[in-house]
DNA sequence: ATACAATTTTAGGCTAACCTAAAATATTTT
DNA sequence: AAAATATTTTAGGTTAGCCTAAAATTGTAT
């Protein structure tokens, strides 16, 4: 049996493993679940008995390919609810996550299934976020940051990798959601913005 | 904050006192909650501090009102729940006890409001129990239960008290779900057990 | 009313998951 | 490459929720 700790950890690590692409640091995973580095050296001996991740003293942690499907398993069904929120419950985009963060612990493969079904197979969750498949493939697509745009080119916001309610709010509030078109005017040399016209002011 | 095992002690008394119409004694909770006697007085003196019950050494429990507010909150989101799953997710009725008891934990207002109005502010649930309403109060009929029927009396089944899945499964093999007519033919006066027409057998 | 049985509480211990402070190791700077 | 700094681990402690065994209380039967 795995606990809700074990399936936040594991998160976690995949989480950082998705950002940087590298071995995640004790410190990197304690800030991210705001407990200490000393919690998560002990945790992750836990989790490396249990075959979850692999771990080198001084060294980080990976995930085991056992560990790996968990933790994706678990993005899979916070996406999935994700979706079902907004989709169905007429949340905001802004609203949903830390009701997710709750669901994705239900532990019943039978529930994951047939919600999946349920929201037609969704593809993409409502940050535009791809969902994991049920063999823990995530579908891909070309997307590129805003900042790798060329300037005076057009584009589509696919999706936002902030997860955050205020972030979130504020960009409602700039009326920038999925799907909205953008133009890239301009690049601010001092911190790396960008200028950008949106939507109906593209002609 | 109200932790996971309170939320389960504060269900668990409920339900006996709805039983029972009783004070609550330390050993009903032990055995429905599976757990120790002494585990159980550790815990409910941990509530009462938190003004969740009243609660009289060797004399046993009781909900106070705060304490029931939030158990009856936690059954009507247990009921939301089972409804969503068998309207919605096509699960059977002898499926989701099991589900629904991780579900019911959810904390989010807003959550149980949206998915009351979803599923069309339902009355019932799948095993015809009440689903209380957002004020605390539980939708009534004047249900009997099958023993309490006249013979040569027609009836409906409303409901099953039993939430056992192997229970349900055999009801469910005799063909016999909400809404079934029963005709009461016999008390066989060794058990009290009741002898029975159902549906197109009754003319 | 006393003795026996059943229930409930107390006492003392365990584990999971956290913490802080100190020690060990790794990394960076000079 | 030695010193200074940063990171990570170890050591020792806390709390929630569980346990068993023994003691206290209540209930029952003669």
């Amino acid at each position: 049996m795995i606990t809700l700790s074990e399936e936040n950890y594991l998160k976690a690590i995949l989480s950082i493993n998705l950002n940087t692409n590298s071995v995640v640091s004790t410190n990197q995973i304690a800030n991210m679940l705001n407990t200490s580095a000393a919690s998560v050296t002990e945790m992750v001996k836990k989790l490396q008995d249990k075959n979850l991740v692999i771990y080198k003293k001084y060294k980080g942690v990976n995930l085991s390919k056992k560990g790996r499907k968990k933790a994706i398993e678990i993005l899979r069904k916070h996406r999935l609810w994700e979706t079902f929120l907004v989709k169905k419950l007429d949340f905001s985009w802004s609203e949903v996550h830390d009701v997710a963060e709750q669901l994705e612990h239900i532990k019943s493969e039978k529930l994951t299934d047939r919600l999946n079904h349920f929201l037609n197979y969704p593809k993409f969750d409502p940050h535009g976020d791809p969902i994991p498949k049920k063999n823990g493939i995530m579908p891909t697509t070309n997307r590129i940051t805003l900042n790798e745009m060329q300037l005076n080119s057009k584009g589509i916001i696919m999706g936002v990798s902030l997860d955050n309610k205020e972030f979130l709010d504020y960009l409602t509030r700039l009326n920038i959601s999925i799907g909205t078109k953008v133009y890239a005017i301009d690049r601010i040399s001092f911190d790396q913005s960008m200028k950008i016209k949106i939507n109906d002011t593209i002609e």
